[in-house]
DNA sequence: ATCCGTGCAAACCCTTTGCACCGGA
DNA sequence: TCCGGTGCAAAGGGTTTGCACGGAT
């Protein structure tokens, strides 16, 4: 964990910027909620646990800095609000998202199943894929047993 | 076209909803935009030219309503505005998008690849799939060609 | 007379921005 | 003394909502 933190603040300085104590606050939350996909606002809220001072506009700003050096990956699921996700290994990035239209909940697949899609986007349509997405709506597991017993 | 309309008029009415000027123009406009991606701003801008005492409340009222009856689908790339496209036949609606992060251009794929995961997806993971979403962030054909003439 | 649908404007929500301030090089 | 980074509050942009009106049944 301390060894990821190292990672970002060297990604962030050789950039030039610095890994200032809200952004550490920042990306600590991140790592500590890895399976999650945190709002912005979610973000803010934990990061105020430990950092009471810190301003909403900073954690945007921090995200944002983030999201522009693909330590976070910015994630859009419709609902209104971006959602962020940390960008571990090269191999984690690729996932996809089933979020259940009934009771709003999300799984991630962790397995990238598009590979030979986009070799076929190369040589069929010219374009060169830097980052997917995948998201299935439906209707998940634990809604369809709720759905079938209350039905009769 | 003219069909087109008769057939939203039934389902809007099999639901209780008539089919107003106001909203047959906004219908209008989306048949006649089909192959676009239209914002409710957009959709707004050119049903004015036809109605102009139309409000842009009524717009998103008109494509929310055509949303929850499943006439048109809700889209959001991700570039804070959400798109509308009509669903024409059920084997139009499942396709793909190639979204250029150089010139934000947007391409269509209007193949379905993925049927074989939807089908993997029921099995292993008991999500029953409503609908789905693929969109491929990249650089497309053009700014490939730029960015190489440019280059050297 | 009721009630759905409408236009307008205000409210709303998430996000960004302007600005003064602070703290390290 | 710069200058990047911060907190706060205000502004911004897309979307929704309250309200009174109008038109069809």
């Amino acid at each position: 964990m301390e060894s990821r933190i190292d990672t970002i603040k060297q990604q962030l300085q050789s950039q030039g910027y610095k890994l200032t104590p809200q952004r550490e606050a920042t990306v600590r939350v991140l790592l500590e909620n890895e399976e999650d996909h945190l709002s912005a606002e979610d973000v803010f809220m934990l990061v105020k646990e430990k950092a009471p001072e810190i301003g909403l506009a900073t954690v945007y700003r921090t995200l944002e800095l983030l999201s522009e050096l693909h330590v976070v990956q910015k994630l859009n699921f419709g609902d209104g609000v971006a959602r962020y996700d940390l960008r571990g290994d090269s191999s984690k990035h690729h996932h996809h998202h089933l979020i259940c239209v009934q009771c709003g909940t999300m799984q991630e697949i962790l397995d990238d199943w598009l590979g030979p899609l986009e070799e076929r986007l190369a040589q069929e349509y010219n374009f060169h894929v830097l980052d997917h997405r995948l998201d299935f709506q439906g209707i998940c597991n634990k809604c369809q047993e709720k759905e079938s017993k209350q039905g009769q």
